[in-house]
DNA sequence: TGTACATCAGTGAACGCGCGTTCACTGATGTAC
DNA sequence: TGTACATCAGTGAACGCGCGTTCACTGATGTAC
């Protein structure tokens, strides 16, 4: 049994690593197979030893987002250090609509970087994109000060909002728009999930 | 001078109304201009007497969404009569958010259909982009009830809300889900609007 | 410990295919007489 | 009014290219002795 299985997961990941970034960059349907294996650093014909073709790293990309644990890297990174202290749902809401994540073209959230995407693709992309809004719907539904609505209705507003404005803000090319969109996408959501007056 | 200017206008116009079709059902990579073409009852060779390449119709298959009257359109066919009688942006937030536009893969409005692939795109697609929300954008600041918050920030945070809702419907595939994101943005939107209470 | 072996992750040439674009052509049309 | 002509929108074969996938291979590695 040459190579352990650990080897071989360890690649399986680079590659689905390389493919997430690629995807968030250019989407699904614009980045070859052969970029995606030179981003992990190997060649076109090993792909089919992990995966049986391209639409399987669909959901698999998607998913990464999760696993990577990159909720909690924007903790750390993202997030203004002067607004510690607040809530960790404000905290998240915060390093969502920062510059820094717009910036992040390789490592932002999949549902501002794919959404159109998966909307046109397979019910297993879908599946995992519907498992990382679940995520950020219930972080929020359950942190939710007083206002209108139950807070599953808010929790789901409030992500599409931010998620909104995100995407919205990509894909104008007027960068004092796009930062208008973030923040009055941030201070409206932060009114609805009834944390503070925005005024 | 065989053919009329008017002939040759009325054949690019199909060839734009078959792209944007196309293109907000498939993306603009997976469409090619064989199928483009097809759909405006022509062949491929002919494209090239009315655009320089194919990136040339992204801006004008986003523009196409404006000259098409397609908001006014809503207002005559999407929405529910019982809601008559409530003001125009009213209206027109009731038919973005309804069942028959999330159903509209072909006429939908190009920020919910294309995002993705226009955060990825030229400054030409961006600018097209920029304008449909600008035009969106405007109608609702000029018509918003009380609440806190610029005119100008609820109206963008408003649109990001509906869009986002929109976008994430589209790209989850689960009936129930997609549902509850439309109403809950629907009914979050309304009370954000300051047009009445979402209790 | 050292050596021969079997395994299989990874290689890279090759395949067929569909794409965007080009180009020589055709034939429907408006105009001149 | 009728006819010959010039124009150019539209045709469809052809092009080169890059893609997803296949496949015979290579060589690094863990195991058996």
């Amino acid at each position: 049994m040459p190579y352990t299985e650990q080897h071989k997961q360890e690649t399986r990941k680079r590659i689905i690593q390389s493919a997430r970034r690629l995807f968030n960059r250019h989407g699904f349907a614009d980045v070859s197979i052969d970029d995606i294996m030179a981003g992990a650093g190997l060649t076109r014909g090993g792909f089919y030893k992990h995966f049986t073709g391209k639409e399987d790293l669909y959901e698999e990309a998607v998913l990464e987002f999760i696993c990577a644990g990159q909720p909690e890297a924007w903790q750390a990174s993202h997030v203004d250090p002067a607004a510690r202290g607040v809530t960790l749902s404000r905290m998240i809401l915060d390093a969502y609509l920062s510059q820094d994540h717009f910036d992040d073209r390789d490592g932002s959230c999949p549902l501002i970087a794919l959404p159109s995407d998966v909307g046109r693709g397979s019910e297993s992309v879908k599946g995992a994109f519907r498992q990382v809004l679940a995520m950020m719907v219930d972080t929020f539904a359950g942190n939710l000060g007083p206002g209108p609505g139950s807070s599953r209705e808010r929790a789901l507003a409030l992500t599409a909002m931010m998620v909104g404005g995100m995407v919205l803000a990509r894909a104008v090319d007027d960068a004092i728009l796009a930062g208008e969109l973030r923040r009055s996408a941030r201070a409206q959501a932060i009114a609805l999930a009834g944390w503070e007056i925005a005024e």
